[in-house]
DNA sequence: CGGCATCCGGACCGATACTG
DNA sequence: CAGTATCGGTCCGGATGCCG
């Protein structure tokens, strides 16, 4: 099959979609709901206000999640889950399966490996 | 729910297995069986040496591929994959599909949110 | 042929300080 | 509250050259 590194390909842009540090925890935090950016940073434990910034802004760029400002004192600004982003961490979760069947079975090869 | 973002986590992990940019194109290569060192380097378009041999060292590491060495001269090393780093593959399907079906509706919405 | 050592530019990420 | 701006450290990845 030659299409066989034109799937990787395509998987590999998906992760440079997320693969960053904090897309999927914030993602992750966007699945119960609509979020404020203090609620965010505060839920995403050990993030940066400008991480946050960054992170959120990529993923409203890539489409993931929408942004809804209420213009008030003090400004109030939301994030929430589009369909697509949604439909993203759905098909991340087959990964997650896959993540708790073989972690062990890993970190265990990893540390043999690592004993020569 | 508070497993989710433990799930992220999970899928975090997974993804600094594979996120790099070159392991899912050696893994992808070695779907069609054990390869040799320069098969691959030829195979996979524009990665230098260097990183094939981080790369393949990596995944040999965390048990994704495993390395046959074959002392002769000229020395012959070839690289195959492991039960584990087949059903990785497997696993990465899924996202294809995902990538397949939404990538063109990405790339538009990033397009759109540049303009401004 | 396969692999390691070294150097270097750039991207990523965190801390801090400042603004509407 | 929700950012923006700047600086600095770290790490990834590419180029080159040498070794068994």
């Amino acid at each position: 099959m030659q299409d066989e590194d034109e799937v990787c390909r395509e998987v590999l842009q998906i992760v440079s979609l997320v693969g960053d540090k904090w897309s999927l925890p914030v993602l992750g935090q966007l699945r119960g709901g609509r979020r404020r950016f203090g609620e965010l940073q505060r839920a995403v434990p050990g993030i940066s206000q400008r991480m946050l910034t960054v992170t959120v802004r990529k993923l409203e760029r890539d489409g993931l999640v929408s942004r809804h400002v209420h213009a008030s004192v003090p400004p109030q600004v939301a994030y929430e889950l589009t369909g697509i982003g949604r439909s993203l961490l759905v098909a991340t979760l087959g990964l997650g399966e896959w993540a708790a069947e073989h972690r062990v079975a890993i970190a265990a090869h990893r540390h043999r490996f690592d004993a020569n």
